[in-house]
DNA sequence: ATGAAAGCGCTAACAG
DNA sequence: CTGTTAGCGCTTTCAT
């Protein structure tokens, strides 16, 4: 490395102490001395060494982040939004991809914490009580988003049920008498933790249960698209209903293909609001997940839980899971 | 923190020493002494202090990333790539965003070298000799892509002012009259480095040069939207020409309200080649700027520099810059 | 106002 | 094959 405060207390006759007193701020030094290290400090272009100090101070001012990937606007978002919050609050983060891969992501985690990351934000690919224990062994605050681990865990998250249950509502008022529920995702389990795909699918199920003349349908594997012009093709009234804007996307440019446009042949809704339908048209109608305002109340729950930690308090459970409000987002495909 | 070293030499009855020679696998030890420690460390769920060891090592086997975001999958599909390169070779990434803040992405590198990353990969927005020097005080290799600092930095990046003149010529051979050049981009400058803008830009000039009897224009602020109905219906058949998909994107549905659409009322095309384009239609043509590429010999270079500084040995100048080919994408919009 | 000494948890050099 | 010692660079008592 570079310089030391040891080789700064040398060049300017005073002790280690001292410069470090004058480098912190900290304790009583006389001005003259202060300013004198610091120009030598300024001078010899002095860093101080990050890992012996988080060494010694048992914590490092960092929060770590694990998701899937950062392809997704989905988790970009809500990078950004974590990013922003701890640099004002002076902390850094540090972002850790997992690529759906349940080992590496134990690696990751294991890694922020040997790192002694203050905190986390977890979307994982894991699930389950043994799990659960894994992560409190990691012994730091770690808050879920996205899929749910196990109950009594740091959790932020929407309604998806509710979310879905709505657009299978607003289909059958617009006269919609065949529904399908499009979410390919679900083919890749059972290794992967589908929470959020899953409520949907429970959503969707009890809403259509709730209007019996509703017929259902479901595409549920990769390939999904090789169906769709048959099922949008029959007599009833087919919508759509995807668990993803993707999925839906991927629908609508097949149809496309066999000319096929909604809301005139069929219906169809996405999932995300990702800002790619900004430029597409017709406008799919979706349903917001909120991105921003579950990544700012989770670092807000992190930190929190940080401070609380560090005041050697316990955290109210009651206050761990959050659900926000999701927003329903209209369109012209339904 | 957890357990430590000491405390499982404790709990086994032996020095620190053997622990570590147990943990590591190197040096002598009886097998039956390794493997009793081995299974107190696991009983005790010992996890090493990366902190610690780095500071003792000097290195972390961690590379840091610093780029603008994470929304653009540009950035993304370019951190996927290093992450998937630095785990295989047993690597760690530490993903880091300065937001086209200059002393925000100072302060990233700064933190990144004071927690001895052993290299960087960077995306900056600042440029220059000072900058340089900068760079070079942080005393580790780092690699820049996109935007070029300075001379006889690692660089990897691929011919931009090259594809603006293809796009140039195409235009051209395609019967256009008139090129206009966008980028609004350019307007937040100079605070920024422009470099991949500026030469885009150059290429369109000198490629526009060329061609004698090309018209040309340029929309280079953030009000551009407000232009393009009007060189669009001028009697010359006009060809927009973006640095960025995105801005494409933005000019289509513009005019798409004005009730244009390429390619017969007016021709355009694209940088960049974003995922977002497979979803849209007309297809734009546009030219892919080779990421994965560009990401892969970046950090194969990086870590060609980390094993030579390892090895004491200096970088070979001609080495550091590397010029990748582009890839014209075609389309149906010009 | 300054300094000496100890320690964070790990690794490495040198003895035995 | 195992242990002792020292040190990475910083912070934190406790003296002076």
């Amino acid at each position: 490395m570079g310089i030391t405060t040891k080789d700064l207390a040398q060049l300017c006759g005073v002790s280690r102490t001292t410069v470090h007193r004058a480098l912190s701020g900290e304790g009583r030094i006389h001005p003259d001395t202060r300013e004198r290290i610091l120009r030598v400090a300024r001078e010899q272009d002095y860093r101080p060494d990050l890992l012996a100090r988080g060494l010694v101070k048992g914590k490092t001012s960092t929060i770590g982040v694990v998701v899937l990937d950062v392809k997704s606007e989905y988790f970009a978002e809500k990078i950004s939004i974590i990013g922003a919050e701890a640099n004002r609050r002076g902390y850094c983060m540090n972002i850790m991809l997992h690529g759906n891969d349940k080992e590496m992501e134990r690696n990751q985690l294991l890694r922020l914490a040997s790192y002694r990351m203050d905190g986390i934000i977890l979307s994982s690919v894991n699930e389950g009580e043994e799990y659960k224990r894994f992560l409190e062994s990691l012994d730091l605050p770690v808050v879920t988003v996205d899929n749910k681990v196990a109950d009594g865990l740091p959790f932020v998250s929407i309604d998806e049920k509710e979310a879905m249950k709505e657009a299978v509502s607003r289909a059958w008022n617009k006269g919609y008498e065949r529904l399908v529920f499009a979410c390919p995702a679900l083919a890749d389990g059972p290794n992967i933790n589908f929470y959020v795909h899953l409520q949907r699918l429970e959503g969707f199920q009890e809403a259509v249960k709730e209007h019996g003349e509703l017929q259902e349908d479901y595409l549920l594997d990769w390939t999904y698209l090789e169906r769709v012009e048959e099922l949008a093709k029959q007599e009833k009234r087919t919508a759509f209903l995807c668990t993803a804007d993707e999925f839906a996307l991927d629908i609508m440019k097949k149809l496309y293909g066999c000319g096929l446009e909604p809301p005139e042949d069929y219906g169809i809704t996405g999932f995300d609001n990702i800002d790619t339908l900004e430029y597409v048209s017709p406008r799919l109608v979706t349903i917001s997940n909120s991105v921003n305002a579950v990544a700012q109340t989770a670092v807000n729950l992190l930190f929190d839980l940080i401070e609380k930690k560090a005041a050697g308090e316990e955290a109210d459970p009651g206050e761990l899971t959050r659900i926000l409000p999701y927003e329903f987002i209209p369109g012209e495909t339904l």
